[in-house]
DNA sequence: GCGCCAAATATTGGCGCCAATTATCTGTAT
DNA sequence: ATACAGATAATTGGCGCCAATATTTGGCGC
């Protein structure tokens, strides 16, 4: 009972009528904290396929409730980012061989549809945060591993904006997400995502309205990373948690 | 837990090691029958865009309690099936006039590159199923649009399980869900989805394995889906009860 | 009659408790 | 020492209750 007069912003009331779900802020459960740090440490493979997700750690580790700690756990796992199994609980999802293999087919799809969008619709602005993000690509410190998978990230994400395509964005994310799962559990140990001269050659293809090239660029890039791959047996992931998301806790609560 | 119990304390106990969660049931929330009671209802266009999806209800009509609907409504809405709204419920989602171009452009890629390796690796068994397919959809009864409606999504999702990627079926589906959202806000009355006589032409390039026809026949076969839609600005949408009495109101004004 | 304001109602959101299930620990026998 | 079996702790799943918020209804003034 604190605000009796919040004041909707519009005036325009000519419906005494109901039914209209629209003109509301539509805040999704994608900016929620713990979904948002639980994405961040997997797609910086600071979470592993296989592990755990207990929802007692996560809630004090983020300082929330076991409820919202579900809610987050079922949204990700409708996303196929984290498998949940009835009464065992959570777990980082961890795809198959197979999996993987049409994870990284449907990216040369959709990646190379993406840089032929955009190539179509390149603009100043969209030449303007490309070079942005190729100058950041090109000065970054090689050696911070979390900076260079998010940098990774983000150039591909960045490709798939600029193709101007709300729901063709929608699925890169989600394939970007998927082929972290992928390479974390597929990777050999020591050799980075991509090559770090792939995305220039591919920026400056894009930037010189190449199609023909830049398409093949991104398709052959997508294959190098698809070969870093090799199918495993047996292993066992050893739980190393508590660390790692005390340390997420503290940021998010501190307001990161 | 804290300190529920400080009578005995026994920190002896080491941290969980999990099992790897393989060999399980991977009994998914897909097969939940409210959720595929939702999911049908929408494709057969039973359920319109912006309706209601009241929690009670739903719990009440499915004979189960709320907190099911929940999970139910929850997973559809990371799907983006149907639009959660803190504190006022769950509708059916409704795209926009931009997102529903993008849901077309979107398969338009998804699918041409389904047909493509459909074609690619075309076997018997495949040729059967799409054989069978056509048989049935050759001889239903074109008035009941119930079954039009599911055969021609079975289309569809049949030439994305010939390309023999999971990840591009999943992604298939969801386009073929959103597509029916996006038909039924923007849709011409009285207009039918497809055309009857395309999928005919484009199964049979496919069995005859002519990757640019079929391809082709595809895309426009899209857009000619696409151009049926048209963007509609009195977004004055009577509610269904109000269009009854409306009518019936009519009737008997009219007849005494 | 029309439009705005306040009480009443309905619906959603969240938290605590307890049952069901699983995983772990301990004890005993081979 | 290993293996099996029972006991016990820990974790997840589900239900009821109650607060918070939105929607509808009723009332008042113009």
């Amino acid at each position: 009972m604190k605000r009796t007069r919040p004041l909707k912003r519009k005036p325009k009331r000519s419906e005494p009528k109901h039914r209209e779900p629209e003109a509301v802020d539509p805040r999704s459960i994608d900016d929620d904290p713990v979904v948002q740090g639980i994405l961040t440490a997997i797609s910086q493979k600071r979470l592993k396929p296989g592990a755990k997700l207990g929802e007692d750690r996560l809630a004090t580790a983020f300082g929330t409730t076991r409820i919202h700690i579900r809610q987050a756990l079922s949204h990700l796992a409708s996303r196929k980012v984290v498998m949940q199994i009835p009464n065992r609980g959570a777990f980082v999802y961890r795809p198959s061989w197979e999996e993987a293999q049409d994870i990284f087919a449907a990216r040369r799809i959709v990646e190379t549809a993406a840089v032929s969008a955009a190539i179509d619709r390149l603009d100043k602005t969209g030449k303007a945060e490309l070079k942005a993000h190729m100058e950041r690509e090109a000065r970054h410190d090689r050696n911070d591993r979390w900076a260079s998978l998010s940098l990774t990230a983000e150039f591909h994400i960045l490709v798939a904006k600029l193709a101007g395509n709300r729901v063709l964005l929608e699925m890169s994310r989600e394939l970007m997400l998927r082929t972290s799962l992928a390479i974390a559990t597929f990777e050999q140990p020591g050799e980075p995502d991509c090559s770090p001269d792939a995305h220039p050659d591919i920026g400056a293809l894009i930037l010189a309205r190449d199609k023909a090239g830049a398409i093949h660029a991104m398709r052959h890039h997508i294959e190098e990373m698809e070969q870093r791959i090799r199918p495993k047996e047996g292993e066992d992931e050893v739980d190393e948690l508590t660390a790692i998301f005390r340390e997420i806790g503290a940021r998010v609560r501190a307001g990161g």
